[in-house]
DNA sequence: ATAGTTTCCGGAAACGTTTCCGTTAAAATT
DNA sequence: AATTTTAACGGAAACGTTTCCGGAAACTAT
C-alpha cells in the first residue's frame, strides 16, 4: 500500500528530512515559505506519517484509555459523551476500546501503554478477573467507574479509585419505597457473577431493607438471571420474570436490579395477563434514559451519570497531576418515582400517572 | 513507565536481543530450554514489547478497522458481535473505533492504514461527509455496511462496497402495509441530513407506496426530527411526535423511520390520550431487538443484520484476496407486524395481540 | 575420521520517525 | 569592518523491534 516516506518527501522538496519533520510538527526553526512549499507536496501525495514510527520517538503524546466491556449496552452512552467532552477539554487523546472479558482489557492496556504514553486508565462496566500484577505493572492510575467493588483483594485501595454510587444504599432505599407502598411479598432479580458485583451489592440492599422492616426473606422470591446470557440484557429479564411467574410464587411487587432487566420483566408480566402496576409493582435500577420512554415509565434509581462521569475525569487528572492520591466515591442516587410502581392491592387502585 | 525493553530482557537471560525476539514470536529456530527460560524471565520482569516498534517492522499483522459512528447506538450491538465472531475466525485483529464525524473517520482510518497493516475498513453508521480522496489513497477495501448510499459522488462504484436493506423498497412495503391496513392519513418521521442518507430514501419509499395508490401526500405529514439532536433517539422521536400531535394535523398512522424513533413517539402519543393502536397506528424500521420487548411491541421492518454482517465480513475477505470486485448487494428486509399497527377506526377494533 | 546436515544462536541492518547538535549564511550589533 | 546573534537547515543518532545472514556446535551418514 501506500509507501510514500517522509524521505520521499524530503527529496521531492529538495530539503532534509528533519525539515519535514518540523514542517509537519510545526517547530519554530523553519521558514514559513519551505513550510508551506512542503506542506504542499505532502497534500499533493496524500502522505500520513506513520505512528508507529512517531510513537516510538515520541514521548509527549498524551493518551488515556476507556476500556469497556458491553459498550453497546445503553448505560454507558452518556458517560462516554461526558468523557469525551471533558478529555476534549484537557486536550488528551482518548482510546475508547471495547473489550469482552477483562483479561483481554489489560493486555489492551498494556498495549497500549506501550504504544503511546498512556496516562491513566478508566474502566466502565463490570467483571472482576483482574490479574492484579499485571495491572500494578502498568503504573499508571487506575480508575473504576460505576462497577461495584473492581479488583480482586492483591491490590490495596490505595492503587486505584472507584466512583459510583453506593448500590447497597440505593437499592435498600428502592425496596424501602416498596415497602413503604405496603408491598410485603417483593421479588428480587439480580445477578450474581462475582462476590461484590453490582448484582450481589444491590441484592445486600435488597436483604438489609427487608431485615429493617422485619420482612422475612424468602429465598424464592430472589432470582438470578441467567448467566450465560448478556447480564443485563431484556432477554434476561424476559425470561427470568417468566420463570418467576410461572413458578407460582406469590409476589406484589417486583425489583430488578437494572432497567434493562426491568424492560423485559414487565414485558413478560403483561403477557402473562397482568397488569402493571395494579396487579404487580415493578421497580427498575439505574434510571436509564429509556426508562422514561418505556410503558409503564419505570420507577427506577438513577445515577447521576453526568456528574459520575465528569468526577471520574477529574479525578483521574488530579492523580495525573499529584494533586490527589485515590479516592472512593459514592455519588447519590436518586428515586424517580414513575408508572410503573403503585400501593399494594387496593381492590382498584387508580393509575398514578 | 515501565522502561524495560527488549534488550534487557535479552541481557538478563545472556542472550541475544535476536534470540528474546524469536522466543517471543514463536519462532522456529529456537530451542525450547532457552525459549521457556526467556519467557520466565519476561514474566517475572513484566516485559511488554512495544507495540509502535514491532508494527514498525512487521509486515505481516493483519488488521481491519471497524468505524462506527454512534457506537452506543442499540442498532450496531448485534452487527458487532457477528463481526467480531467472523474476524475471529479469519484471525485478523479487529480494531473497532467509535467516530463521531466522518472527517475524524478518515483521519483514525488512515493513523490505521499507517500503524498496522490494515486490509480494510468497514463504516457502520450513517453521514455522508467523507473526503474522497483521502479515501482513496487509503488503498484498502472500503465497505458500507447498512447506510444508505455511502459515499460523494467523486468515488465511483467500483471503489467501494455497499451492503444493506433496499431502504426505499422495504420502507414503500411497511406504508403499503399501512395502507392495507385502510389507512390513509399516514404521517412519516425521517431524517433529513443528506441527500442520499438513509431517511431520505425511506421517505422516497414512502412516496413511492402513497403514489402508487393514488393517496395524496400531504406536506404536513411529513416531519423531520431535529437535526441538532441525535437522530435516531428517543427524545427527538417524543418531541417530533408530540410537536405533530399538538399541530393538530389529522393522522390515523405515523411511520417512523426508525424503531427508536418509533419508542418515542409512542410514548408521546400515549401521554397525549391516544391509545396505540386503536386511534392511531405506529410502524417502525429496523427490527430492533427492543421492538419486541416494547409495550407495544412495534410493527417494523425487520434487517437481517446477522446476514448483512456475516456478508459484509465475507465480502471484504473476497475483495482482499481478489476473488471478487466491490459489490452493492440488498438484503430483503422482513415485515413484523406486531401491536402497534392495527386496521383503520373499526369503532372498536380489537387488540391484535 | 570426514563431509554434510541440522540446530541454535549472535550480529547487524532495517523500519520511519523525531530530536539533538552543528553548520552556514544572513542580519544585527559594535 | 569585525564580531556576535539569529534564522534556517542538514546530518546523524536514537527509539525498540524483527529479520536476514552467517557461523559454531552438535549430530548424521558415509
Amino acid at each position: 500500500m501506500s509507501e510514500i516516506t517522509i524521505v520521499e518527501i524530503a527529496k521531492k522538496c529538495g530539503v532534509a528530512v528533519s525539515t519535514v519533520s518540523r514542517a509537519l510538527n510545526n517547530h519554530a526553526d523553519i521558514n514559513p515559505e519551505t513550510k508551506k512549499r512542503i506542506m504542499e507536496v505532502i497534500k499533493e501525495t496524500g502522505y500520513v506519517p506513520n505512528n508507529s514510527a512517531r510513537n516510538l520517538k515520541r514521548t509527549d503524546a498524551k493518551c488515556i484509555a476507556v476500556l469497556i466491556k458491553g459498550i453497546t449496552n445503553p448505560f454507558f452512552s452518556p458517560m462516554i459523551e461526558v468523557i469525551e467532552q471533558e478529555m476534549e477539554k484537557k486536550k488528551y487523546a482518548l482510546v475508547l476500546r471495547h473489550v469482552e472479558a477483562y483479561e483481554d482489557e489489560i493486555d489492551v492496556a498494556l498495549q497500549l501503554e506501550k504504544e503511546k504514553r498512556l496516562r491513566g486508565i478508566i474502566f466502565l462496566g463490570g467483571g472482576y478477573r483482574h490479574s492484579s500484577e499485571k495491572l500494578k505493572a502498568l503504573n499508571v492510575p487506575l480508575i473504576f467507574s460505576t462497577i461495584g467493588s473492581p479488583v480482586s483483594s492483591k491490590i490495596s485501595k490505595a492503587e486505584y479509585s472507584t466512583i459510583a454510587v453506593d448500590d447497597k444504599l440505593e437499592s435498600s432505599k428502592m425496596v424501602e419505597y416498596l415497602i413503604s407502598l405496603g408491598h410485603k411479598k417483593i421479588a428480587i432479580m439480580t445477578e450474581g457473577s462475582e462476590k461484590m458485583s453490582v448484582g450481589q451489592l444491590r441484592l445486600q440492599g435488597y436483604e438489609d431493607a427487608l431485615a429493617a422492616h422485619n420482612i422475612e426473606a424468602d429465598e424464592d422470591l430472589i432470582r438470578y438471571v441467567d448467566k450465560d446470557m448478556d447480564h443485563y440484557s431484556l432477554e434476561n429479564g424476559y425470561k427470568t420474570a417468566k420463570a418467576l411467574l410461572e413458578s407460582g410464587v406469590k409476589f406484589t411487587a417486583l425489583y430488578c436490579v437494572s432497567d434493562m432487566l426491568a424492560f423485559g420483566a414487565c414485558r413478560a408480566i403483561i403477557d402473562a395477563g397482568y397488569k402493571i402496576p395494579e396487579d404487580i409493582s415493578v421497580a427498575g435500577f439505574d434510571g436509564l434514559n429509556m426508562s422514561n420512554y418505556y410503558s409503564p415509565r419505570i420507577t427506577t434509581i438513577k445515577q447521576p451519570l453526568d456528574e459520575i462521569s465528569r468526577e471520574t475525569v477529574k479525578i483521574l487528572f488530579d492523580i495525573i497531576d499529584g494533586e490527589s492520591g485515590h479516592q472512593h466515591i459514592y455519588f447519590p442516587g436518586e428515586l424517580v418515582e414513575a408508572e410503573s410502581t403503585a400501593p399494594k392491592k387496593k381492590k382498584k387502585s387508580a393509575k398514578n400517572s
